[in-house]
RNA sequence: CGGAGUGUAGCUCAGCCUGGUAGAGCGCUACGUUCGGGACGUAGAAGUCGCUGGUCCGAAUCCAGUCACUCCGACCA
């Protein structure tokens, strides 16, 4: 056990030490916000680049606005808009001045700026401009940015007052066609979810209480932690004509009728790392999907005299240039050779920590052999996890084997997900006895722990004040319904929707 | 924004009650032995004890004020 506190014994502590241990991420000086180094950085920038290619695949092109946005955008918007989140940066000065040695803001500014908590006030404007006829539409654009939200509880990569994500915002001449639009990118995330992060999870539609206020209806997609809590890895909003009646974008439609354009937006943040190190990391530090990970493999070479560093180093060349023509995933594989001036079994435990999916040790033994010993991050705690092969097999099989790896996570995760979603709750007693219990580290292959309940909900606005209470969220209410009628968890009515109860995140 | 707690070496913390030369472990540096499941020995560098003021011959320690952070709640597009 690497981590010095487990899952079994405290989730949350053991989910700091993997970011602090695998060295993703650390709490800025800057209170809320945190410094991602480039473990961390590392893997958002793989879901940056396979997400991105997602998204042109699409059809959409990356635009990029103000992170400054005039308050009386947000005016507009909270006239007829309930529920607004009042937690905002909000700039309201131009200049510093030096006062007897103290700096003090100066020059007010007539208007406050907000920085951007989300973009569709600002982004709507420019729609409205740009809008004019049908022909112009649809518009499908996408952004990567930074945004701000005043958290008071910050927890790295969960939530965080500054975080990266990527917003998607398109404008459409039909109501059909931005439905459609929002399904498509959340079916886009759920495949990326799924094939990138090995996350399997569950897509649906909120409840009302749960919406973006603003949305006509909020998808999205939702995956399950280690300890049973889920976690909205991804949101996609159907925003029906709202924003375009509060930002006024109308164009002629083929009868040459004026009309309000239907608009749609999707995103997914950085969160996402937190949810692979929660879907993945272990007592020995974090797991990365290979898909995701900057480094596939990593090489530690093991030398034990000066005099055998040439034979080493020069083996470890030779293999170099036949791992550049591999490939895995379709791309181009990515390995790294630690020549840092460190003790090689530290490098190598620094490596697994980290959860690189494969570290190779090769030594002047391995050179004399033709072979390598390769280690693999999910088996490490296995016999078969430590393998010695030979380097033409190894370069052979690379590609394949990380593909390989990635697909028996995912199998592993899904089982996770599947094997703890309980249906056979059937009453609000047995309910609350289900949830008397907090959650807490779902162990490999064991069921019976706190986790998601598939069951009734009649929908009244009054089962808010008791979720509230019971510390519960409705996760979504799946795509997938039964139709069959039974007593609502929460009250006992007679209901039909079949919905996700869960703790969250 | 409520409730509690903590600020001492890069990190984790002891010392404070009962005032008297600034401590430990880890990390770091050098040398040697090591190196393939997480090393060891020897030597060394490193701190305005959060900040300001007060009491005192003397303050990390006592008193007052102040700032910051952490945890638990509330909040969370």
């Amino acid at each position: 056990m690497a981590m010095k506190t487990t899952r079994k014994q405290n989730y949350p502590e053991w989910y700091q030490n993997v970011v602090s241990e695998a060295d993703m991420a650390e709490n800025s000086v800057s209170p809320g916000c945190m410094v991602m180094k480039a473990w961390g950085y590392g893997l958002w920038e793989r879901i940056q680049r396979v997400l991105d290619d997602k998204i042109k695949e699409t059809g959409h092109e990356n635009y990029y606005f103000p992170m400054f946005i005039p308050l009386s955008f947000f005016q507009k918007e909270a006239d007829h808009v309930d529920g607004f989140a009042k937690e905002m940066a909000v700039v309201t000065h131009s200049r510093l001045v030096n006062e007897e040695g103290k700096l003090k803001p100066s020059s007010p500014l007539e208007e406050p700026l907000i920085v951007r908590p989300t973009s569709e006030t600002i982004i709507a404007d420019s729609f409205a401009k740009w809008v004019n006829s049908y022909r112009d539409l649809p518009i499908l654009l996408n952004q990567w940015a930074n945004v701000v939200r005043w958290e008071m509880r910050p927890r790295l990569f969960l939530r965080t007052r500054e975080f990266l994500w990527q917003e998607g915002h398109t404008v459409h001449a039909s109501m059909q066609e931005a439905e459609a639009e929002t399904v498509k990118m959340l079916e886009v995330y759920r495949d990326f979810a799924e094939n990138a992060l090995a996350m399997p999870v569950l897509v649906g539609r909120k409840p009302e209480h749960e919406k973006f206020p603003g949305a006509i209806d909020t998808y999205c997609i939702e995956a399950m932690m280690q300890d049973g809590k889920a976690l909205q890895a991804g949101t996609s909003h159907f925003l029906g004509q709202n924003f375009a009646k509060s930002a006024n974008i109308k164009f002629v439609n083929q009868n040459n009728e004026l009309e309000y354009a239907y608009t749609t937006s999707w995103g997914v943040s950085t969160r996402l790392i937190g949810g692979t190190i929660m879907c993945h990391a272990d007592d020995d530090g974090m797991v990365v999907p290979p898909h995701i990970a900057p480094y596939q493999v990593v090489i530690v070479p093991i030398i034990k005299k000066p005099e055998d560093t040439e034979k080493v180093m020069s083996y470890i060349e030779n293999l170099q240039q036949r791992l550049r023509a591999q490939t895995a995933f379709g791309e181009k594989l990515r390995f790294k050779i630690d020549t840092r001036d460190k003790a090689s079994v530290d490098k190598v435990w620094e490596w697994l920590r980290k959860g690189a999916p494969m570290v190779c040790e090769i030594g002047p033994r391995d050179v004399d052999n033709s072979g390598l010993m390769v280690k693999e991050r999910i088996y490490l705690n296995s016999p078969e996890g430590k393998k010695i092969m030979p380097a033409d097999e190894f370069v052979t099989t690379v590609g394949r084997r990380l593909e390989d790896l990635q697909k028996q996570m995912l199998a592993k995760a899904r089982s996770r997900l599947e094997a703890n979603i309980r249906t056979d709750i059937t009453t609000p007693e047995a309910f609350a006895d289900y949830f008397a219990h907090s959650n807490e580290w779902i162990e490999d292959g064991k069921q019976g722990k706190v986790a998601f309940v598939r069951g009734k909900w009649c929908g009244d606005t009054a089962t808010e004040e008791i979720l509230k209470a019971m510390k519960i969220t409705i996760r979504c209410i799946p795509f997938d319904q039964s139709g069959t009628t039974g007593p609502c968890l929460l009250t006992g009515k007679d209901a039909t929707l079949d919905v996700i109860y869960a703790r969250s995140y």
